[in-house]
RNA sequence: GACUUUGUAACUCAGCUGGAUAGAGUGCUUCCCUCCUAAGGAAGAAGUCGGCGGUUCAAAUCCGCCCAAGGUCACCA
């Protein structure tokens, strides 16, 4: 539909006799929020001082002047402004086709192909359980990896996990005074933070716990053997339940290079810097100055070690030689704005202005518990695999109470219960802190994930009652011009947007829209389902109307599969 | 203190680069299953768009100041 507004801005300037700029005509050009309004909109407000008159008179006249073309049904004066409706004749058939042409592809683009982007996602500390600031983040990256593929780029999930720094001295020296009282059979990861929380504890009254802790972190640090072991064995023992998590929300990665992959690659960081001359001593430790509005960068801490932020500049170093990005993206909470603008800062002095224009932090708000702020260390956490079974348990005792005559309820409870968890935190804008509640996170009706599963499964009730076969589809000479009602109308003109909805999605980074845009899908095609009776005897409208039904769960299921959510065939 | 994010109905949130009576969902008050699954649909009540100024024909939207909440501010990540 965006040639139909070009069409129009072209028309309007013709109109004007180019007294304005078809781009600043264009720019006006909306669409009205009441469609009684029609579809597009052109306020004449801004053409009265140039024109010096009134805009409703250059409204009327301008209406007598413009030559259209049978796209356009109607122009209508109201208020100054000129309001274009749409023919609904063609536009129909020319959506519909599309969609069913295209299928699971529809919306797909190529605006990325040839460009690779990185996402830096979810990058859990190791020996911590998934908790619910994790599932934010990771629910978000995972969609905006399926949102880019879907735009055609090439996408790079990296998992940049926690897995090195002096945390794992103090756990090593944890899991040796206590490894014995725990069950490491049964839940190791579990295990292992309780074990961590405790030592941390001890150590805040026992000064010598920490110089123990800094003692075994170097012996890490030198390969030694032991404490390579162990190391390993708690990375280990984290991946595996993280992956189970991962897999349950159909997340993936490419890569698990977290900052131990960096340890040895930024000697070549510190290097590069002090050979631009931009490395200085401060206070005892080596610091990049970043403008004045920033605190320096650390890249060099006055015992001599470096620095997460040393091991974010090797990674940038890294991924641009090894992936050669258009952009990295990162996403993190807002806490870690100051610490991105300022390696962002810096990676000018190491990598091509290319690269380092491609670098993108995407924050978002923190989950946060009604008593404050989450903390492994405190014990006060929402563990994302004990949410995951409320939720789970939740759906399915609504399925039992529902249609309990339904098969494999267990698969269902899973994808209903995950699908309300993760449209949950990808409906809201991703900016806005989050205080956790447990009634609102696990609910099913209104404005939720299942809500939009609901309305998958009916639109696959009408077409299997129908003996639709979509192979078939594309080959019947359907007459789209019986659907004119309001109710077909609306739906037809929703689902046209998905491709510009999605573009917008991944330009603002920002899922949420995309998540919006399916409950108003869903919405639009519930009030046709009410209204609009599709097995009937009428053959013609019935076909008309089982294509449009089609087009719509097709742009249903696209949507939620880029989101991570399952689309039942039946709930 | 500096910088930054947020502040729209009782609650959770939309509102795109300013535009036509501020929109949803939840909750509340009603109605709709002899008819494609009621996890649904329809109607209603509910708003000083944090406050005050400014720019503009037009401001929830742009600018300034103030208020409130969260975050960051050098060797944690």
């Amino acid at each position: 539909m965006e040639d139909i507004k070009e069409f129009i801005a072209s028309a309007i300037q013709k109109a004007l006799e180019n007294t304005v700029q078809k781009q600043e005509i264009l720019e006006k050009i909306e669409n009205p929020k009441d469609k009684q309004n029609g579809d597009f909109a052109y306020p004449c407000f801004h053409l009265a001082k140039i024109l010096k008159k009134s805009p409703v008179l250059i409204a009327t006249e301008l209406k007598e002047k413009l030559v259209l073309n049978s796209r356009i049904e109607k122009v209508e004066v109201v208020n100054g402004y000129l309001n274009f409706y749409i023919n609904t004749k063609n536009i129909g058939e020319e959506i519909l086709t599309r969609i069913i042409e295209e299928k699971e592809k529809y919306g797909d683009q190529v605006v990325g192909q040839g460009k690779t982007i990185c996402i830096d996602y979810s990058s859990p500390n190791i020996a911590k359980p998934f908790h619910l600031g994790h599932f934010r983040n990771t629910v978000i990256g995972s969609a905006l990896y399926r949102l880019y593929e879907a735009l055609g780029y090439h996408v790079v999930g990296i998992n940049h996990i926690g897995d090195w720094g002096r945390q794992f001295g103090l756990l090593i020296e944890g899991y040796q005074l206590y490894k014995d009282e725990y069950n490491f059979e049964e839940n190791a990861l579990q295990a292992l933070s309780d074990i961590y929380v405790r030592i941390n504890q001890l150590a805040k009254q026992d000064e010598k716990i920490m110089d123990k802790a800094r003692e075994n972190f170097k012996k890490l640090e030198q390969g030694d053997e032991e404490s390579v072991r162990l190391w390993k064995y708690f990375r280990e023992v984290s991946l595996k339940e993280y992956n189970r998590i991962y897999e349950i929300l159909n997340t993936k990665f490419d890569s698990f290079n977290g900052e131990a992959f960096y340890k040895d690659k930024t000697d070549e960081v510190i290097q590069m810097l002090e050979q631009k001359h931009v490395l200085v001593d401060s206070q005892g430790a080596k610091v990049v100055e970043v403008g004045e509005d920033m605190p320096p960068c650390i890249i060099v801490k006055s015992n001599g070690s470096t620095i997460y932020a040393t091991r974010d500049l090797a990674a940038i170093l890294y991924r641009s030689r090894t992936y050669d990005f258009t952009k990295t993206i990162y996403i993190t909470a807002t806490e870690q704005i100051l610490h991105f603008k300022q390696i962002f800062e810096v990676a000018k002095y190491l990598v091509d202005e290319k690269y380092q224009k491609g670098l993108v932090h995407v924050p978002y708000g923190m989950v946060r518990l009604k008593t404050g702020k989450m903390s492994t260390r405190e014990g006060n956490v929402i563990y994302i695999n004990d949410l995951i079974q409320e939720a789970i348990q939740k759906s399915g005792t609504i399925i039992e109470n529902k249609n309990s005559n339904l098969e494999n309820k267990e698969t269902l409870a899973k994808q209903i219960g995950v699908g309300a968890l993760v449209f949950h935190y990808l409906k809201s804008n991703k900016l806005k802190e989050v205080i956790f509640d447990l009634d609102e996170t696990l609910r099913f009706d209104g404005e939720t994930g299942p809500y939009v599963q609901y309305t998958y499964v009916r639109t696959k009730s009408i077409l299997e009652k129908a003996g639709f076969d979509e192979k078939k589809a594309l080959l019947e000479k359907v007459d789209y011009t019986l659907l004119k009602n309001d109710y077909e109308m609306d739906l037809i003109k929703e689902l046209e947007k998905l491709p510009s909805i999605l573009q917008r999605s991944a330009e603002e980074y920002e899922v949420s829209i995309l998540a919006r845009y399916l409950i108003q899908v869903a919405t639009l095609f519930s009030r046709f389902y009410t209204e609009c009776p599709v097995l009937i005897n009428d053959e013609a409208l019935k076909k008309a109307r089982l294509h449009l039904v089609y087009a719509t769960s097709m742009v249903l299921k696209k949507g939620l599969s880029i989101l991570g959510i399952e689309t039942p065939e039946k709930m």
